[in-house]
DNA sequence: CATTATTTTTAGTCTAGGTTAAAAGTTTAT
DNA sequence: ATAAACTTTTAACCTAGACTAAAAATAATG
């Protein structure tokens, strides 16, 4: 059984492997708020108990045991996060910090419960897919709100990043998976959005936006 | 913040002090499944931080922030307990395992959510009283079935013990809390008991009785 | 291409929690 | 009241995970 902090350290390496960036020491330090010297530390020991594959100065990733493990975490993750807001009646800015830490604790049995309860869903509330059982998923590649050109509809599919603050923003705007936005103008050099939801006029900054997915109709 | 293994110790001297037992290292080492040195070291770090009342060689007891520790604890525990019976469908020889794990990971708001969800229990699914938010505990003294007279009937308000297989067997017979139990007969030397229960006639052993709480008509 | 900057690893420590084996205290029983 | 039995503590050690500071490797730049 390996301990919640591999499992912490598998998932942040299967994340930024996702998010195509580089596996290096210093990535996933920066990502689990741990210093450099701990991953090195803990990629020797991943790399021993063969979840890692790892070499002195070269990227991280993933074995096959390895990424198993991760998406396991995920797919907890993810389904915690549904099960808290639909069954629980969480606002989406809390379920990422409480199923932080439930995502390592909770049976088979338990995440079997929840998915039936649930009706097995596929994403969870900020729209991140959720991995099957047998370790598939689906990573549909979406755009970024700021990549569209003015004059478009788009569903909004995904919001990145989930720092409460954020989210409790976007909430208030009516920003989330399955509404649709029009783009009414966009400012040059990183400038905010014009957008209309709802029949509602918004401005929105550059780097807000560019957080949330949306799929063209 | 008490870590998880901080809270177990603090559990574990409360339910021995609960019982009536001796809270000696032993006694802890014992419930806890670790050696009696683990305690000696555990107790003086519970000491120093003012969670327990620990002197070498005397009986241990907890200090209002140990006990007030240990009750939230089991308040956590046993409202979880609840919630996976009744919310989630687990049967009552499983949800002690699940919540051993969660007991220590949940927030205050989710515990308050499932609390209100579930219309405030005060027992779990066992019979055991769950403590308050403020710490309050009714903790009613209930004869064991083995000590009631033959010709009397009972209602059986709590099972002690959460050894999964008891359960089961326990469950097989419908002998749960709330169950009217009559006592027809009584072996001697702690021979089995013959019960009429929902008008079926049974032979249950002293040692199973022993575990069953009851309370007179 | 040599130097500077950055990244990563090594080395040495720390804390929490656990272990076993031996020593010391307490009880119990002759 | 002393020996035997039991309980508890001490001592020495282990593992997982973290840290800082220094050293080494790699990458970037004039």
């Amino acid at each position: 059984m390996p301990t919640p902090a591999t499992e912490d350290y598998l998932k942040a390496i299967y994340k930024l492997i996702e998010n195509f960036e580089v596996a290096s020491t210093n990535a996933v330090a920066d990502r689990m708020g741990v210093s450099a010297a701990s991953v090195t530390n803990m990629m020797k020991r991943l790399s021993e108990m063969g979840l890692v594959e790892y070499r002195p100065y070269q990227t991280i990733t993933l074995t096959p045991p390895g990424k198993k493990i991760a998406l396991e975490i995920i797919r907890h993750h993810r389904l915690l996060e549904v099960y808290m807001a639909e069954a629980l009646g969480f606002t989406w800015d809390k379920v990422d910090a409480e199923a932080e830490r439930l995502e390592h604790v909770i049976s088979e049995e338990f995440e079997d419960k929840i998915d039936a309860l649930l009706g097995y869903p596929t994403t969870d509330p900020h729209g991140a897919p959720i991995p099957a059982k047998d370790g598939s998923i689906v990573n549909p590649q979406h755009d970024r709100l700021t990549e569209i050109d003015p004059g478009n509809t788009v569903v909004i599919r995904r919001v990145i990043n989930t720092d409460p603050a954020l989210l409790r923003y976007l909430a208030t705007l009516d920003l989330r998976p399955n509404k649709q936005v029009a783009v009414l103008k966009k400012e040059p050099f990183e400038g905010p959005l014009s957008l209309d939801i709802n029949g509602q006029n918004l401005h929105v900054g550059y780097q807000v936006a560019n957080k949330v997915l949306v799929e063209s109709l």
